[in-house]
DNA sequence: ACTATATTTGCATATTTGTGCAAATATATC
DNA sequence: GATATATTTGCACAAATATGCAAATATAGT
């Protein structure tokens, strides 16, 4: 693992490992229609422009993607795609050399 | 998973969410015997203090346990505890609903 | 064009966090 | 007891971060 992978996992990391973040992602979690912005505000206690910092910081790390849908923004998450680094990390961390 | 329970899973998060402390995670994997804090100092560019307190974080997180021996602390792993909650996380993330 | 709704952004602010240095503590050896 | 080595802690400080509010922007419907 070089510098710059280190660097992009510990990055992921930190967007997954603040509370509110995390309460975003645990309701787009049991969502199987993605959900817009204002929708997600009411799982966490944060305004809409937290929530919509939230969701970018999300986004730039990969965690979930958004479609504009007229008016609306829909967020979903990339469930395939996260679920895959953490097992990755899980098994290198898991692996005695 | 309940409000503590979140908040715990956020607090692992964000300490492996840290470029200097992932960079002493990666160098207690490839360990197979235990190491004490100088010999972490090597793997990241902190000073002895800095590597003490990244170690009392991981510590608290469950990340590593340590052992005194004698002048030294031996810091190693928790493998299996911390891979199984990464994969944990990587299975709600996954499933759908 | 006007209005309503959804989202983002600029600004200010309080809090947290990572860091080094020096001092304190703990343990071993002489 | 004195000295050496390993680790922790108090202090100060800079940088990052989360947050709310108000204004700006985007889009849809009338």
């Amino acid at each position: 693992m070089n510098q710059k992978e280190a660097q992009e996992l510990a990055d992921l990391l930190k967007a997954l490992g603040e509370y509110n973040r995390l309460s975003l992602v645990y309701e787009l979690c049991q969502c199987k229609a993605p959900k817009n912005a204002m929708c997600l505000c009411d799982c966490c206690s944060v305004d809409a422009s937290g929530v919509s910092r939230h969701l970018k910081v999300l986004s730039q790390e990969g965690v979930v993607k958004s479609e504009r849908k007229g008016r609306e923004i829909q967020y979903s998450l990339n469930r395939t795609e996260v679920a895959k680094r953490l097992r990755q990390l899980a098994d290198i961390i898991e692996t005695t050399p």
